[in-house]
DNA sequence: GCATTAACAGCTA
DNA sequence: TAGCTGTTAATGC
């Protein structure tokens, strides 16, 4: 991870976000390197018909929109907080500045992009040709692997149907659905309409 | 506000 | 045509 701290010392101010907040929004021209300290922030763009995809949630210790940053291009995609956060800002020219005096940092950026990547891999054969209880599959069993939690006790799935449906693409119905027949198979548990996987 | 259920329509194997 | 998924609406939490 990213020392924080070194990042202070080369201009980075901490920005506080309430639920909802646009830290960024699509074709805008990224200028800042961010880092969240506290909270969640999604990915998300809009359809025609005003249906809502979730690129990805971000929790701390990740960074929004990195890749963006070492293109001439706008954001694809808003970032929105979906939590109170707390993120670190720090303009690009001095992230670059920051990567040329920390080339351990590349590594550590490297790392990020080539996570974000696996994910997109993953979800993207997903949502192309498999089933919804495929692809909500593919999800928890991204989201399980991601919360290194040293118990192989059920993880609770801390998304909403809601959420849960934006990220795949299916609509809410179907979630539910799909994950009242999960049960029923015994491949997950629900505990007061929450889910544990 | 989110989750659930049911009735219905459209698609497709 | 049977099964699956999305839409809509009503209802519960």
């Amino acid at each position: 991870m990213i020392n924080e701290d070194k990042l202070f010392s080369f201009g980075a101010d901490l920005k506080t976000y309430n639920p909802d907040d646009l830290i960024f929004s699509e074709g805008e021209v990224p200028g800042f390197f961010f880092l969240i300290s506290k909270g969640k922030v999604k990915l998300n763009n809009y359809n025609e018909e005003g249906k809502e995809f979730i690129q990805g949630i971000l929790s701390p210790g990740h960074s929004i929109g990195l890749s963006s940053l070492f293109t001439e291009k706008t954001y694809p995609l808003n970032a929105v907080a979906i939590e109170e956060s707390e993120i670190i800002r720090l303009p690009k020219s001095q992230f670059l500045k920051f990567l040329k005096q920390h080339p351990e940092s590349y590594f550590t950026t490297i790392q990020c992009l080539s996570e974000h990547m696996h994910y997109k891999f993953l979800m993207m054969q997903s949502m192309a040709f498999q089933n919804p209880a495929q692809k909500l599959l593919t999800l928890m069993n991204y989201l399980k692997d991601h919360h290194h939690d040293q118990s192989e006790d059920a993880l609770q799935i801390l998304l909403t149907r809601k959420q849960l449906a934006s990220l795949t693409g299916l609509s809410v119905e179907t979630v539910i659905r799909v994950i009242k027949n999960m049960e029923k198979q015994g491949i997950l548990k629900i505990k007061n309409r929450k889910i544990f996987y």
